[in-house]
RNA sequence: AAACAGGUUUGUUUCAUCGCUCUUUAUUUUUAAGGGAGGAAAGUCCGGGCAACGCAGGGUAAUUUGCCACUUGAAAAAGUGGGUAUAUUUUUAGGAAUAAAAAUAUAACAGAUAGUGUCACAGAAAACCAGGUAGCCAUUCGUCAGUUGGCGAAUGGUCAUAGUGAAAAUGUGAGGUAAGAGCUCACAUGUGUAAUUGGUAACAAUCACACAGGACAAACCUCUUAUGUUGUAAGGCCAUGUAAACCCUAAUUUUGCUGCGACUCGUGGCAAUAACCUUGGUUAUAUUAGGGAGGGUAGGCUGCAUAGAUAAAUGAUGGAAGUCGUUUGCCUGUUGGUAAACGAAACAGAACUCGGCUUAUAGAACCUGUUUUUAU
RNA sequence: GGAAAUGUAGCAAAGAUGGUCAAUGCAGCGGACUGAAAAUCCGAUGAUGUAGGUUCGAGUCCUACCGUUUCCA
């Protein structure tokens, strides 16, 4: 089982992104709220993920900073069980957090955890629509 | 000794597991080695480096510096010492007002006698030369009294007194006068000019002459000091791309299709529009050069660093040690020592870079001040 | 990263060359009108972003912070 999180399985392209807020579908559990979309691009993995601190709500860049660590580290710890029920769809994935206070990382853990297990749900109700 | 306030310095260490980013090396998708956040990385308030554009010389505008000397510095600026002013405290002198000295703190500390402007309300007057329907004095007239006067009016003189205000035309005394007035004199205060002495200088002291000018320059301004403009989203290279596009000006030239020679050309044939009017001309359609306006692209490399990216790395979890606090137990040298448990660890995250300034900072160490308590 | 602008009641918004209680509208509050409400009328309350400085006196001038907004090819 690998653990590794590298620039690859990142979702870096402005233009994945604008398309992302513009036609993707989401789901709140909250502090975490989750924007995912079927897409395909070429790559090893089958998910590019990325995590959003918005300025409005956290001012000082050390603490958006530290919140972005510990749900990165959530992400690389637990993302083996989607990589397994996604298989061959590829999709783009982002979360954005949504609390006014710095949070601890079992919080974060809860959160999204929840969110992955509803993610792979849906993904395969629609694979099997298809 | 404690608490509080201010200032300076410092800004925990280490192990394991799982990771992130960059470089190098090998090799092919992973291995190895090494580097990886601050004193403010922040604010962007200053000054450089670097880059692009501009640049004969002089002036104007705009912005900017502002007591003196020395040291550090590329410069901004910082440090040390001194001068001056203001405020507070203490001491001394004095009946008092006040004066002198010392200490401490503060100062965007050139010029208000270059000029312009402002100074609400109140007040007679808010600024060269001023000043009344208060007061004081004189003259004239009226009236009462009856004789050195009172009351009222007019004209003139005056600013000591009272009052207003944040601020009132230098203060005290004497002379002088109808009453008064720097009107005159003496002393004091302040300003300017010149000289002398001390000091590197700012400045201080003395003396002579002239003067008496309120505040505001963080109002304009004057003097003085300095400055070309724009910032790495600068700039350079590559890719993409409307597009041999459109409009204007100038020059040249009929234009399109096609055959032959043949290739920045020559020659033959065929075809010919629209608009305007002066009816046989002009303009448009072509080429070249210069200019204008609008649109497209939204990517990569470089700039770029012995930290270094471009949705932006430097982390997470667990343990150990040290520091501090609380509670409990033990020791006794009792404002101390020691053990255990629990808890706490700030402000804050590089984006071209360097030097300053400003602001934010738990705990610890040191220094200064204030208050309280205890002991002598 | 760099460069600018701006801040006045809960909201909008004027004015003030440094000088007399800083207007006004909407909302909210109280009262009148009504059988009850709406509309209308009357009344009071409430503000110069924060902290210093200059000045006799700052909303205005200066400095430092805080917030908001905009621009760059």
């Amino acid at each position: 089982m690998n653990f590794t999180f590298t620039k690859i399985e990142r979702l870096c392209s402005k233009k994945a992104i604008d398309d992302l807020f513009a036609n993707g579908k989401s789901k709140t559990q909250f502090p975490l709220k989750l924007i995912y979309k079927p897409t395909e691009f070429e790559s090893a993995f089958p998910a590019r993920a990325m995590f959003v601190v918005p300025k409005k709500k956290h001012k000082r860049a050390n603490k958006r900073n530290a919140i972005k660590r510990k749900m990165r580290e959530v992400y690389r710890l637990n993302k083996h069980t989607l990589y397994q029920s996604l298989q061959t769809q590829k999709i783009d994935i982002m979360f954005i957090c949504l609390s006014n206070e710095e949070l601890e990382y079992t919080v974060i853990e809860k959160s999204m955890l929840q969110l992955m297990e509803t993610l792979v749900k849906v993904n395969f109700s629609e694979t099997k629509n298809e």
